[in-house]
DNA sequence: CATGAATGAGGTTTCATTCAT
DNA sequence: TATGAATGAAACCTCATTCAT
């Protein structure tokens, strides 16, 4: 059962010191030493250590890129799939919570090509959740007196926040504060909110 | 006792250069550079780096600090003390985008004790600003099915996001995005809110 | 005794990289892609970089040691001797340009060992042709007021410097500057040059 | 009497060693080792070891082509002018012959502009010295039948060669030498030569 | 108060070569 | 014969900080 290639046990590595001491505090020496491998080695996989900061980003880009689709593809009506999309961002964010970590507090430090890159995506993904927005607006179920850009960051300050203050070793379970956030987030985004009805 | 030149010119000059390239990313030398003044006189006035990233973080967290205690003690009824926080809080920010910008991304660099009384300070205001949110339930007014912690992270998110994507040369003001933003907070907090209702 | 494609592509793709860029900064892993082959096959056949450079130079010295002597063997009047030699040196060197570019400015990378065997082939060359020209001093159709190591290397700077300047692509042929080289070179070397007449 | 600055011994010791090991072959750690001084305070003073490299180029640059410079407007008859010029480039150049061995082994070390930077220079004083050919070549008492970039390039392949064959130490003073080389040289650029009496 | 030369530890990266397959 | 992953030593360079002036 070979599991660990080279390529793995670095990022992993790399991943949690990344995620506690950050990026550039982090030595490619305590990298290696900690996955156990050869700096040699490394730099057999990964053409610098900003190459590594990318393939962490890549890995997550594309997971929750697939997942989105998926949600959307399936078809169900609009209120269903907007809560299913913000439920599994969350968790999904949860389960990848050093990754989290690192992607929003490391991404200027990447190359300015890879910056571009990954704003493209992010907005990509962005604009993919804002159009669900915009359906549900045009059938009347959410409100449409606050600009979507502000009810699209509004929901993504929740994920991008996870990791400053939620600890999956506390007593909340994964599926309770991802119901609660989403939860939040739709009543403030309803056509029916108790702002709306002053 | 007036302020030395020196101190404020070096201090603007690295959070300018924090918020574009990041602290790790910035040398000394730049600093002084773009400044103008020499490493010496900087040392004369900062003990070290270190120093003068902390520097940025008292004058943000004395600032809000002191905003916060004055709205509260000015007695008003709970939902207009909390209205009040909430926009002076955003607004705060926008003030701050580059501090902001910096405070968020680059405590980790702080010293491990510096790294404390940052926390420390924050915990104070989050606990502050819970116990509006707590008188507001004891008065029935506020949703008291989601933990607190969880309902202030939730607004506290949208502060930090802040710098990920309002830019002051947009469209929006600085007025109007508040205003929107604590409407939304405030819907979901709302005893009232739709999900409630069901 | 047939030749391996392999050796041979190696071999061109190393003196054209080691002529344009230098040897100590041209890589193997530069070396075996433009020769199309891999790491593994040209440590099959070159021992280590700098087996291969060496290699180039045994061809070279090889080529112009064979060609010397089969026209000093040919028996030919000293004057014509030495017109022939000198003419078929330049034009020689003018054939294998990038392989004197690096032969003169990468002698100092060989090992040690190899740099002494390199001395001792140029030497014997040198010799061969001091003693043409002291051939032709006996006939009396050289001057001897010049010591013959100093009229030696005046010749052969001629023919050193050629990759800093010629350029087959310039207009000039290759046989047009070989006789223009040998000419302005026997005229200096005459009993009869005009300062011998002064 | 202080002397050694930090910049004069670095620049020393990397003369010798490049002359000796290579520029490729020698680690700014010989250097400074040799030099008695730590890596930081050499670049203090020197940006890279390119710049290093590239200050041996200037020095020798700029002192030959002021010494051509005084010469020329010295208003000397042709030949008395392009006899001094020829003694004392060799005269110089074996001054510096450390540093004429790094010039003309290591120029494709330098960064592409400072390459052309040197170019431009040295193409600058064989323009210059091209001139007083031509200043003879219209007098009648040079030849003209050889084009005279042929006969720039066989007077300057001379003073290239020099590092590969002469030492101070050996039999031959400098003087001797300049004279020597300059008599042939002369010889063979006589519109009186040998081979144009024919 | 202010200077800026000097320190020295530590950082990222390259690369010729080896060796199990 | 040939592969290419892995080695490990050494290379160049940066930078926060100190200190004599």
């Amino acid at each position: 059962m070979k599991n660990s290639s080279v390529q793995d046990s670095v990022k992993k590595a790399a991943v949690d010191l990344f995620a506690t001491q950050g990026y550039a505090t982090t030595s490619v020496q305590q990298i290696v030493e900690a996955a156990g491998v050869t700096k040699g080695a490394m730099y057999h996989y990964f053409r610098s250590k900003d190459d590594l900061l990318f393939a962490i980003y890549e890995q997550l880009l594309t997971l929750q890129g697939e997942r989105l689709s998926q949600i959307v593809d399936s078809g169900l009506p609009t209120q269903e799939t907007l809560r299913a999309v913000c439920v599994d961002v969350i968790e999904t964010s949860i389960d990848y919570l050093p990754e989290g970590t690192v992607f929003f507090r490391s991404v200027h430090m990447l190359s300015d090509e890879r910056q571009e890159e990954v704003k493209r995506r992010r907005r990509k993904y962005h604009d993919d959740f804002s159009s669900i927005i915009e359906r549900g607006q045009r059938e009347g179920v959410y409100r449409a007196d606050v600009p979507r850009a502000v009810l699209v960051a509004h929901f993504f300050s929740d994920v991008h926040y996870l990791s400053h203050w939620y600890s999956p070793a506390g007593p909340e379970s994964k599926g309770k504060i991802a119901a609660q956030i989403t939860d939040l987030f739709l009543d403030s985004l309803s056509a029916d909110a108790p702002a709306r009805r002053r």
